[in-house]
DNA sequence: CTAGGGTTAG
């Protein structure tokens, strides 16, 4: 029986990537006695490949030897690629090397130059392009898409460069792909600002070009980037797609723009992406950080199949919020049901278990990474165990740890230990950690605030005026801290002793008011004097404050007002909160993810108030981290005040002589 | 042989 029928159809399944079919219809071809040709095993290659089936393509591989038809030049690709897509590139080079007439084939070098570049082996790929350019075998935008790859990590940044330099040469820069594809490689070598340019200049931009420079955003933080590029893109009217929504759904989440990450849910449903994993996993992740926990559980039980990312999403999100009990759980139901762990997923349960002072518990979980589950544990995760044993009041202990580490400790590892410090007033290993922290990051401002509020604590001015020198040396500013409030839609800004609100001389009585009626409550002694040790240290009104009382201005008596920090609020601020829910008449919810622990049994029935999220009148946030990088968005008040207040803001004009 | 995608603290 002829075979042509039979590749016709493998043809038209491998195309359709309904491999297994295709698979099953070559079992079949063979079983009618029919015999594949150079025109089906291509395609018989490419879907055992792509089903990770190493075995069936082996047996494959022998069908080919026995056929003779090894010689064929889309066979010869096929299996190089097939042995690549199983990370054995040392197979797929003797497939190469065995039959001489690779050397003369672009195709084969293609395949095999992506297999180099999958295994990021950037000197043997390009030991083969210049062995290529010697042979004189024709350059294709393929072989270019093959190669670039391989500098698209971090560090890569000037290879990457020259390579870009040798595409121009080729004249291949202005293949589409090509140039999309080097839009890629900047930006996953960090280089975003270069890839923003190169962005710009494209003559033609297709959905590929705006996905990834979007995506490149994303993965570099700039959440609120990617919500501009967004609104250009809709502007411009191309379509969306998944791999849009990814992108911009991960940067609501860091920005808690809920209102934004709605309407893009509103949006896949109605283009019909419900089930992409890839999104649903982003929305849970979303739904979570701004606050949803109830809506990002749903969207998880619906998943029909659950990766390590999707319980990884759900495990952070519970975490984040205090819930360690629900996380650890749900950590455990993973691994009973089969799903192996990774890193990620270890740092979210141990984030869950240190932010809820689950303390034996996330100890347990760091030796049974490396004793169970064969993980080597890396500097994230020591940071998270250091935080762990820091907030339990275990300062030595963690101490000790950092000490024993096999791996080098990074900035974040000494950056827990002093933030652990800050909250038991160990001025001691504060120092110790301090001077290790800012040899590996010295610039973040953040580490030399931290320690001079811990000299500030301990009334050690000396200490205060040592860190603030340090700081004017270096030629290090501190950018203000900032807080955004959504209320009817409108998202608002303000900045610690912003005073450009239309209602800030009210604002300003109120939080004078409330400070001294909440003084009387918590049993603070000197109102003026606290406010002038603020004023010296270069706090002024705290952003928060101003945001909550602009809240309660502006409500009903008996409205929630929500106030939602991700990160660390400081401890005045936690007595303003405490006190104000007392005296007013509105019920004013926090939730302080990463100091849960300290006020579990004080401040507010948070237990069950995520349930009604979706109503609030009243939102806060915190940005204070960030402000320096990303402008804010959706933001009326106060935006340019923001941009001048950055400019101009300096050590200088806070320093009191 | 072929450009874009989800999870991680401080």
């Amino acid at each position: 029986m002829t075979s042509i029928p039979w590749n016709t159809q493998l043809r038209e399944l491998a195309k359709q990537c309904q491999y297994l079919q295709a698979l099953t219809l070559y079992r079949q071809m063979l079983r009618c006695g029919s015999t594949p040709n150079a025109f089906s095993f291509p395609f018989a290659l490419k879907s055992s490949a792509s089903l990770s089936l190493p075995f069936s393509s082996q047996q494959l591989h022998c069908h080919v030897i026995k056929s003779g038809c090894s010689l064929e030049p889309f066979v010869l690709t096929s299996l190089i690629s097939m042995y690549c897509k199983f990370n054995s590139v040392e197979h797929a080079r003797k497939v190469f090397d065995e039959n001489p007439i690779s050397n003369q084939l672009t195709v084969c070098y293609n395949a095999l130059l992506s297999g180099y570049a999958l295994t990021s082996r950037l000197f043997e790929g390009f030991s083969l392009f210049c062995k290529m350019r010697e042979m004189g075998v024709s350059v294709n935008s393929v072989t270019i898409l093959g190669l670039i790859p391989m500098f698209s990590e971090p560090g890569y940044f000037s290879a990457g460069m020259s390579f870009h330099c040798c595409c121009v040469k080729l004249g291949l820069n202005l293949d589409f792909s090509v140039s999309n594809c080097l839009l890629t490689m900047y930006v996953k070598c960090g280089a975003v600002e270069f890839g923003r340019k190169l962005f710009d200049e494209m003559p033609k931009k297709g959905l590929i070009t705006w996905n990834a420079m979007i995506s490149g955003y994303a993965q570099n933080g700039l959440a609120s980037n990617v919500l501009e590029l967004y609104k250009k893109m809709k502007a411009c009217r191309i379509c969306a797609d998944a791999v849009t929504f990814v992108g911009v759904l991960s940067s609501c989440a860091h920005l808690g723009a809920i209102s934004v990450g709605r309407e893009v849910e509103q949006q896949i449903e109605s283009s019909g992406f419900s089930l992409n994993p890839f999104l649903n996993n982003a929305l849970i992740n979303m739904y979570a950080r701004c606050g949803n926990l109830v809506k990002a559980r749903a969207i998880f039980d619906g998943m029909p199949m659950k990766s390590v990312v999707s319980w990884t999403a759900i495990i952070g999100g519970y975490g984040m919020h205090g819930y360690g009990e629900i996380a650890v759980e749900l950590f455990d139901e993973m691994i009973k049901g089969g799903i192996r762990p990774d890193g990620a997923a270890f740092v979210s349960v141990l984030c869950a278990c240190s932010h809820a002072g689950l303390t034996e518990k996330g100890l347990d979980y760091f030796v049974e990474m490396e004793t169970k589950h064969r993980l080597q544990p890396g500097p994230e995760h020591y940071s998270c165990v250091v935080d762990l044993l820091g907030r339990a009041g275990r300062l030595y202990e963690a101490l000790e740890l950092v000490k024993s580490m096999q791996v080098k400790p990074d900035g974040a590892v000494w950056g827990a230990l002093l933030g652990a410090c800050k909250i038991h007033h160990n001025v001691e290993i504060a120092e110790l950690a301090f001077e290790q922290v800012i040899e590996l990051e010295p610039t973040n401002i953040g580490y030399y605030v931290l320690l001079s509020n811990i000299y500030a604590e301990a009334e050690n001015l000396e200490g205060v005026l040592k860190v603030r020198v340090m700081m004017r040396e270096r030629n290090l500013k501190k950018d203000p801290g900032c807080s955004h409030l959504e209320h009817k839609g409108r998202v608002y800004l303000f900045l610690c002793g912003d005073q450009s609100h239309p209602q800030s001389v009210e604002i300003y009585r109120m939080v004078d008011e409330l400070e001294t009626l909440v003084k009387k409550l918590v049993g603070c002694k000197n109102n003026q004097e606290r406010r002038s040790k603020e004023l010296f240290l270069g706090m002024g009104v705290h952003s928060e404050k101003l945001a909550i009382v602009f809240g309660l201005l502006n409500s009903e008596p008996g409205t929630e007002i929500v106030v939602i920090k991700n990160l660390r609020v400081c401890e005045d601020c936690h007595l303003f909160l405490k006190g104000v829910s007392k005296i007013v008449d509105r019920q004013l919810v926090v939730r302080d993810a990463t100091r849960f622990h300290h006020f579990r049994d004080g401040l507010c029935s948070c237990k069950d108030y995520w349930e009604k999220t979706e109503d609030l009148s009243f939102k806060i946030f915190e940005f204070e981290n960030y402000i320096p990088k990303h402008k804010p968005v959706d933001c009326w008040f106060s935006r340019r005040r923001l941009q001048e207040y950055m400019v101009n803001c300096s050590m200088d004009k806070l320093w009191v002589d």
